[in-house]
DNA sequence: CCTTTTGTACTGACTGGTCAGTTCAAAAAC
DNA sequence: GTTTTTGAACTGACCAGTCAGTACAAAAGG
């Protein structure tokens, strides 16, 4: 019942729910939850409809996981461009640049995951609502993090708000970045990360 | 046969419209379009379910005119705190702060519709898809115009990326007010147009 | 006046189709 | 020989859209 070591499950059927995971996370992006089928998720995926339920519960409990995967790779994502600013002893701001930079790269990279996110996210009476405020707050509290280390160490000021900032950090970068692949794909990755930065840095008002 | 003149449409008939369209932008921001069944929508507007084909062809043009009619009230909004400001002789960056508010304003009012409207707007193969982008562009452009005039009399800097920046400032200003509706609702209006004023005119960094 | 007609707005039972989830025997993979 | 996958058939709930009929007010006709 259990290969390989201890926790990790099958490969193969490892190998199954990762393609699942990469099926739905498309067309629900494309179509929003309800509008996607089982038949649809299982074709794309290439695996026979019964397979989807031998590896997951129900359509709600794979997209549930699905959030949950994504979300954790996210936040890695940013507490490890923080950390790697902090080890080079770059500023607070330095670190609030970089997260901007992995918050891009990661969009860029999962588009639709992020699709799928902004559009489930502020949604009341779902299902996985609550599963959406625990992975909201970890990605925001990320961000937090470095403000309040900024505002401490006297880098920031002490009257920004700090989950308002946050917040509207956060918004900033996922609008700029969904933007920017649907209606402005030509633009790279760098110029989107220029113009956020010089709104972080107050570089847009004054001449120079 | 003809009540009131010709060409208007009778009064019964709008108001009906009306209350389709607020019990339809509720359960829509709810549940998602395809979540949302028709009866659901009916019965909230306490009519019968066929009266809603009397007054739309299809569930889905009920949905595209309710956006369309969504946006036009917003841009309008924008549109009118921008100009009030120029009147006043303000400048520019004041016509941003102000349409910063006007925007904030708007979600207070409408939050159903906001929800909604950023929920459905970077999903493709939508059969509403380019309703959408008509309408985007629509309440993106108000934003460029202000940021365009701000270059051409020097007051922003000439290398700032106008639809990038219009596309970010958006954003900040989107997802900040949907986080404080649903995780910060305590907070006031005044409290996030402080904060998102701050993030705008730079004065982020810096202990004062 | 009264009554007949006409057009508009609305009603709600009904239909045809769709889809989540089930079942299971047999094959494949390991 | 155990786990995982297959594939196809099936069920039952649910739902968008239809349609024959109702309600009613205003006009037309007498």
């Amino acid at each position: 019942m259990e290969r390989s070591a201890s926790g990790g499950g099958s490969t193969r059927r490892e190998a199954t729910r990762q393609k699942l995971y990469e099926a739905a996370v498309t067309l629900i992006a494309e179509q929003g939850f309800s509008a996607t089928t089982v038949d649809e998720i299982a074709e794309r995926a290439g695996v026979a409809k019964g397979t989807v339920y031998y590896n997951f519960a129900s359509k709600s409990v794979l997209f549930e996981e699905l959030l949950r995967h994504g979300v954790g790779l996210l936040t890695a994502s940013l507490r490890d461009a923080a950390e790697r600013v902090a080890l080079e002893g770059g500023s607070k701001v330095d670190a609030l640049d970089a997260m901007i930079r992995a918050g891009l790269v990661f969009i860029d990279r999962y588009p639709a995951f992020t699709q799928l996110y902004v559009a489930e996210l502020w949604r009341t009476n779902r299902a996985w609502q609550s599963t959406l405020m625990v992975v909201r707050q970890q990605a925001v509290a990320v961000v937090e993090d470095v403000l309040r280390a900024g505002v401490a160490n006297g880098e920031l000021s002490e009257e920004i708000d700090i989950p308002l900032t946050a917040a509207a950090l956060v918004g900033m970068v996922l609008v700029a970045a969904l933007d920017w692949q649907s209606f402005q794909p030509e633009r790279t990755l760098d110029d989107v990360h220029a113009a956020l930065s010089r709104l972080l840095q107050g570089r847009v008002s004054g001449t120079r």
